[in-house]
DNA sequence: ACCTTAAATCGAAACGTTTATATTAAACAA
DNA sequence: TTGTTTAATATAAACGTTTCGATTTAAGGT
């Protein structure tokens, strides 16, 4: 392996002058840096970043990690992230399952975003203890070394609702997500508050996951029950939803005829279903943007500022209007 | 930051003694191996990865690099190549854009897979010649340090046209992909080659890029030229047999009623359309699996395992049978 | 001419490991 | 006892950088 050595070697002059050439410090002078550039090329060199990791005690490196590669959902966040990493010279990898976290603690990235709930809050608090600067997009966690960029969920779970109520709906399912998701808990305590504000409305809770197998089991219980007004249906998440719309028309049943059906997170699934599917929409480019930000703030003892993610109300003809006006 | 040394001094031994019991190597006796992994507990030890990897020159992480995190079609993908890689105590990491290539040539992971065609061959060709392991999944490339493993393309395409060709059409579409992919150019080939094997059949090849929209412009033309018998339309990926299918669907046309309509790589999102596409399919998740294992081989010195990823159609009712059996 | 100052380069230590070799201590054989 | 072998531990070098402080060289001031 060609190293810094060599290059001094061949260019007569001293490893430390080398290194100052390479990194070009105003320290050398010209004559000399272009010899030592010229030498570098020459002999291939490309620098190790571990021993540089080590003495610099960085890597320009930040992870991000989610709990699944599966994707759909992840490609404009990972866009939105890379993209500001890029640009003030990090790189980013992405990573999964509980194997890759001691990538964290044993120092190969600068710093991490979790979207992974394999992560207990307590290995968070501890790594961050430890100096790692986090930013979690998952949960809510004070301290000094992790931010967190939080989705306005209850706004969008308000939003949901409020659409199916305007729409005429007086009896409502709630398709719920895992109790352990933050995000489906804050979206579900949402609910209960628009539901306080409408004691005219009947609602049923739904058990679900976030997935789209629960969508399904949800659609054929709702099926099951129907009779008299169309019901209204929330699903926490799109991709419940999905399975819900397809159990529902494979069953004969129309989507905004036979009920109306509302999700969240506007997942590029949506896109392809017929009817549209209402659901609350966010730019999840903004979000990894924003994290990023937030991060390299962090890490470079910037302020950190703060913004939340915005979400809207995406209509769709899943949801008719429906029975009396209130 | 507690190392190694920090043990040492705890514990009245050596930093060599400390480091052969972490490692637990049977050099240290197993009463000063407790006492000092007890005290490397008691201080919170974790070890510096990039130290460890300047003196062992491995770093027990392979890298994945994509075009994109796009992700619909990289899930399963992925997912395969981290079960193995975990398997033997390596980790995986997923890279995309041009600025991450670095992470490879200054030697940050043990190996790669390729699938991005942001990597030229040259380039590829001259990590190899540096001594980096890589496995390539989107060329062909001949070097010692370089495996490929391929997808039976042309076995694919074949099944797709005879199955179209079976169905009675004789009047054809190809919906291309980019010139510079190698699946797009291995599966025109054999498009070819079944075409030369029934004169009988009249193709038209349009144009196309792999994604979405041109799938649109296909569907369009197509839809302008309609007469007569309903033709055959083989789409080189799904993404485009997507876009061509919601748009023969929103000019009120039949899928399946006024052309068939075949695709490639059977992606997840398929699942979601009525009704369904009839498709190539083959393991993503082997393909990944397989990538890594001939990787790990590499690195290990073992004889590598060749396989191909074979493939299979997924019959759909986007193709019926049309016109005279031949 | 000599002293001072600045500019360019060098030497050496440090980052935290691993590992080959050396040392010490204990165990055994004669 | 004394020498020999083995087991346990220690010393030190190495991995490839960065960077502080030291040294050399040239230039400028008087």
């Amino acid at each position: 392996m060609v190293s810094i050595k060599d290059i001094a070697k061949q260019a007569g002059v001293s490893i430390s002058t080398v290194s100052y050439a390479l990194n070009n410090s105003p320290k050398v002078t010209l004559e000399t840096k272009t010899r030592i550039l010229a030498v570098a090329k020459e002999l291939n060199y490309v620098p190790n970043a571990a021993a540089r990791q080590l003495k610099k005690q960085e890597s320009l490196i930040i992870g991000a990690f989610l709990t699944d590669f599966s994707g759909a959902f992840y490609g404009d966040l990972l866009q939105g992230m890379k993209e500001v990493v890029n640009r003030k010279g990090y790189d980013l990898i992405v990573c999964s399952g509980k194997q890759s976290h001691r990538l964290l603690p044993e120092r190969m990235i600068d710093g991490a975003i979790i979207l992974d709930s394999a992560f207990s809050d307590e290995e968070l608090l501890e790594y961050a203890d430890r100096g790692h600067r986090l930013v979690v997009l998952d949960r809510e966690l004070r301290h000094d070394n992790i931010n967190q960029v939080l989705l306005d969920n209850k706004a969008g779970a308000n939003l949901a609702m409020d659409y199916l109520i305007e729409n005429g709906h007086r009896k409502l399912y709630i398709v719920c997500g895992p109790p352990d998701s933050y995000d489906s808990r804050q979206r579900l305590t949402a609910v209960r508050q628009t539901l306080d504000r409408h004691p005219e409305v009947e609602a049923v809770f739904l058990e679900g996951d976030f997935n789209k197998a629960s969508g399904e089991a949800a659609g054929k219980k709702i099926l099951s029950e129907l009779s008299g007004e169309p019901p209204g249906v929330f699903c926490l998440n799109d991709e419940m939803a999905i399975g819900l719309f397809q159990t529902v028309q494979d069953h004969g049943k129309g989507i905004g005829v036979d009920l109306s059906l509302v999700g969240f997170d506007n997942i590029d699934l949506t896109r392809y279903l017929s009817p549209r599917l209402a659901t609350i929409e966010y730019s999840k480019h903004r979000w990894g943007a924003m994290a990023s930000q937030q991060l390299l703030q962090m890490i470079s003892g910037e302020q950190v500022e703060h913004e939340r993610i915005y979400v809207s109300l995406v209509e769709g003809e899943s949801v008719r209007p429906r029975g009396a006006e209130s």
